[in-house]
DNA sequence: AGGCTATCTGAATGAGCGTTCAGTACATGC
DNA sequence: GCATGTACTGAACGCTCATTCAGATAGCCT
C-alpha cells in the first residue's frame, strides 16, 4: 500500500487515469489564475495536482500542451456554464441583469477575470490563444446581442443599434473588469454591477 | 579604429554615457512592446539597442531593473504628452474629440495599446507595475472627468454625474482597445473612434 | 606620467526549468 | 504464469538565460 498507483480497492483512485488527467487540468487553470500563463511551471502544476512532473508530461506531451488544454477546457465550461445560466432567466431585462451579474463575478459561471487578463495577452503572442479568446469574445457578445434583440422586440428597449450596443456593452465590462481585476482601490464588484446596468440603461433607454 | 568604446571625435558618442542609457530604455520599451514583459531577454534588449548585455546590466542593475525604468519612462512621457496634447485644444468638446483619437491610437501620444494589456497583466504580480498603471489609470480618468466637468459649466453637456461618466468612458475605451490590440476583425481605429464617441455622446446627452 | 574612476565588453558561471528516460507497478489478454 | 501495454515516478540531461567578473579603454585629477 501507499505507493504509486494504488489499486482499485484504495480510497482514491477507481477510474484512475481519467480522473488524474482532469485533477492536473484543473490544478493548470488554478497556477495560471495565480502564477499567471508566463509564471506557470511544470512542477507549480505537479505539485497543485499532487503528483510528479512526469505524469504531467505523460498526458499533455508539454507544458505548452497542459496550457493549451487548460484553455479549452476554460472554452468549453464558459459556453456551458452561460448557456445554462441564461436559458433560467425569463425576460431579457432579467436576462440583462443577469450578465451583468455574471460579469460582476458573482454567478460561478464565468470564474475570475484575471484569467481572461491573461489569456489577452497570451493571445498577443500565442494563436491559439488568440483564437480561443475571439472565440469566447464573439460568443459573449452575440449572446448580449440577443439579449438586446430580444428586449427590442419585446418593446422593453428602445430600437438601439443592436451590434453596437452589444459590442459597446461587452467593451465596457471587459474595461470595468480590468479594475476589478487589478484591485483598483476604486472598484468593486457592487460598483462594477451598478455602473454597467446604469450605462446598459443609457444605452438601450429602458426606464430605471 | 571600430572598437568598444569611442572617442569624442567619433561620429557616434558626445555625451556618451547618458545617451547610451537613453537608448537602451528606448529599446526595452520596443522589447516589451513586441516580445511583452514575459518575453522580453537582455539580450533581446542589447541587440535593439546595439549594446553589450554587459552594459545594460552595468545601468539597470538587472533586467528587472530596466523594466521598471521603462515603465517610469513610460508613465512620464504619458504625463507629459497628455497634457500637451490637451492643452492645444480649446472647447470641451473638442478635447473630449481629441481623446476619442488618442485613444484610438492616432494622436502621438498613448503609444501602443499592446504595452498597456501588458502592463495590466504585469500589474497582477508586480507591485510596482500595479502602481504605475494605477497612477496612469489615475490620471487618465482625471483629465476625462475635468474635461466632462468643464463642457458641463458649459451647457455643452448635460448635467451628469461627471465621476461615474468618467469611468465608464474610460473603461469603455479600455474594452474597446483590447479589440484593437488583439487585432480583433471587427475592430478598427476608426470603428473604435465612432463607437467610444456616439457613447459619449449618449452619455452626455450631446447633440450630434 | 601615473593612478583613479566611469564606461563598456565578451566570456564564464551557475541556477532554473522543460523534457527525456530507464525503470516500477499494475492490469489484461493469452 | 507470462507477455504486453498503460500509468506513473524520480533522476538525469541539456538548454536558456540572468548575472558575475576579469579585463580594456578613455578621461581626469595631481
Amino acid at each position: 500500500m501507499a505507493k504509486g498507483t494504488l489499486p482499485s480497492s484504495d480510497s482514491l483512485s477507481a477510474k484512475a487515469p481519467e480522473e488524474r488527467r482532469e485533477r492536473i487540468l484543473r490544478a493548470t487553470v488554478d497556477v495560471v489564475r495565480t502564477r499567471g500563463f508566463a509564471g506557470a511551471r511544470v512542477s507549480d502544476i505537479a505539485e497543485a495536482a499532487g503528483t510528479s512532473q512526469g505524469l504531467v508530461l505523460y498526458h499533455f506531451r508539454s507544458l505548452a500542451g497542459a496550457l493549451d488544454a487548460a484553455l479549452t477546457l476554460l472554452e468549453d465550461e464558459f459556453y456551458d456554464d452561460l448557456a445554462r445560466d441564461l436559458q433560467e432567466q425569463v425576460g431579457p431585462v432579467e436576462r440583462l441583469r443577469h450578465m451583468a451579474d455574471l460579469g460582476a463575478g458573482l454567478g460561478p459561471a464565468v470564474g475570475d477575470w484575471r484569467l481572461w487578463l491573461e489569456l489577452w495577452v497570451r493571445a498577443l503572442h500565442d494563436p491559439d490563444a488568440r483564437e480561443t479568446r475571439e472565440s469566447l469574445d464573439r460568443r459573449w457578445r452575440a449572446a448580449l446581442r440577443e439579449v438586446i434583440e430580444e428586449g427590442v422586440a419585446a418593446g422593453e428597449f428602445a430600437p438601439v443599434d443592436a451590434d453596437a450596443a452589444a459590442i459597446r456593452l461587452a467593451s465596457l465590462m471587459d474595461g470595468l473588469a480590468i479594475q476589478l481585476a487589478l484591485e483598483d482601490p476604486d472598484m468593486t464588484t457592487e460598483r462594477l454591477a451598478d455602473l454597467w446596468w446604469d450605462a446598459a440603461a443609457l444605452e438601450l433607454r429602458m426606464s430605471l
